[in-house]
RNA sequence: GGAGAGGUUCCCGAGCGGUCAAAGGGGGCAGACUGUAAAUCUGUUGGCUUAGCCUUCGAAGGUCCGAAUCCUUCUCUCUCCA
């Protein structure tokens, strides 16, 4: 019996909450108000999967990690690799595991990204072949950019529309896929739908922008107040190059691009690591907004909430008053 | 007190008679996003009743058909000599 048209089978999906929003916006203090009880946490961060990067990915603590179960935290070293579709299998894995412990999990981190991806299905493109990247990317630097779009406009051209010229993080994808398919990038169709496999219930945080700005050179101030430059040397010490997938983070780069300009001083790090997130967050929040079946509040409604994921899923949750 | 250099749009900085609302960069604002996404890229950035008009290049005058660009005075900043 595999048709799922009855009802039951819709019932029988998993749920899971998911909780987006930008970064600083306040998403951990929710969780520990609102999920404490009856969830399990699903990191969608890309930077806190990385083990020693704590104070700067703004890494929830020890004291809430062992209150709530966290998966998809320190799963990876900082030189390791860790991507969106790596992400969408663990996750999903992880969404049966946890309602079949008769909890329910809470996905949430700002890599707008992974929920896209989770959310709406990965692409059906293959892994990544590392070699294969590489030895494109060594093309692509020899040959030049516009040689790399031309190639591109030949093998591809209906990806070749669509990606900017300039843009040569996805022109070089998109050689990559079709170096190691045969197919192009653009033959692998996407989805704008949500999936149906799971139930969720999507709740964007958002804040005013001046809000939210203050609170980032807040959040910035204390964890260099916490230490974040001794986690930066200890990372230096034990052999972090700028090459490191978790190095490319913001409050980390910063550091290696403050190298090649030595007037710059630990203010004016602090002042771009500032600038940087905020920027960042703004790109959180225009690609937040174009997931279709995302309801938003402002971080101070859990009331609202609360009551829009009880209804959306169909259950109750237990609110901790502390 | 003397000699020189200079004050340009949010900032830095080019322009040195018309094609200048003014290059370029920074910052701001908006957007995109097919297994690298805290990444990468794009558009926009004086005002308005927007095929046009108005206000802008330290200030005030002047020359000219026409000035950010030339002249005069004033003012402010910087460097050097006293």
């Amino acid at each position: 019996m595999m048709r799922s048209s009855s009802e039951k089978a819709i019932r029988s999906n998993p749920k899971a909450v998911v909780l987006f929003g930008p970064t600083a916006v306040g998403k951990t203090a929710m969780t520990e108000n609102l999920f404490s009880k009856g969830f399990e946490i699903i990191n969608a961060d890309s930077i806190q999967v990385y083990r020693g990067l704590d104070i700067g990915s703004a890494k929830p603590d020890p004291e809430l990690r062992k209150k709530i179960k966290h998966h998809l935290v320190d799963i990876r070293d900082p030189w390791e690799d860790y991507n969106s579709g790596e992400f969408c299998i663990d996750a999903i894995s992880l969404i049966h595991e946890i309602n079949s412990r008769g909890s329910i999990p809470l996905i949430t981190g700002g890599t707008a990204y992974y929920f896209r991806q989770l959310m709406y299905l990965p692409a059906k493109t293959p892994q990544s072949d590392p070699g294969i990247r590489k030895s494109v990317k060594e093309e692509i630097s020899a040959k030049g950019d516009e040689w790399a779009y031309s190639y591109l406009s030949q093998v591809d051209p209906a990806s070749a529309k669509r990606i900017n010229s300039h843009d040569m993080y996805r022109v070089s994808r998109a050689i990559e896929v079709y170096r190691q398919t045969g197919m192009p990038l653009s033959s692998f169709s996407v989805s704008d739908k949500i999936r149906d496999d799971v139930d969720f219930a999507a709740v964007g945080l958002r804040r005013p922008k001046a809000e939210l700005d203050k609170r980032i050179a807040m959040r910035v101030d204390m964890m260099f107040d916490m230490g974040f430059y001794d986690e930066i040397k200890r990372l230096i010490r034990e052999g972090a190059q700028p090459s490191w997938p978790s190095m490319e983070a913001i409050g980390y780069r910063e550091f290696f691009e403050a190298r090649e300009n030595p007037e710059s001083s630990l203010r004016s790090i602090k002042e771009s690591i500032i600038r940087n997130s905020s920027r960042y967050a703004k790109r959180q929040m225009t690609f937040f907004q174009s997931f279709s079946d995302a309801v938003f509040f402002h971080p101070e409604d859990e009331e609202g909430i609360r009551r829009y994921i009880e209804s959306k899923l169909g259950i109750q949750l237990c609110v901790s008053t502390s």
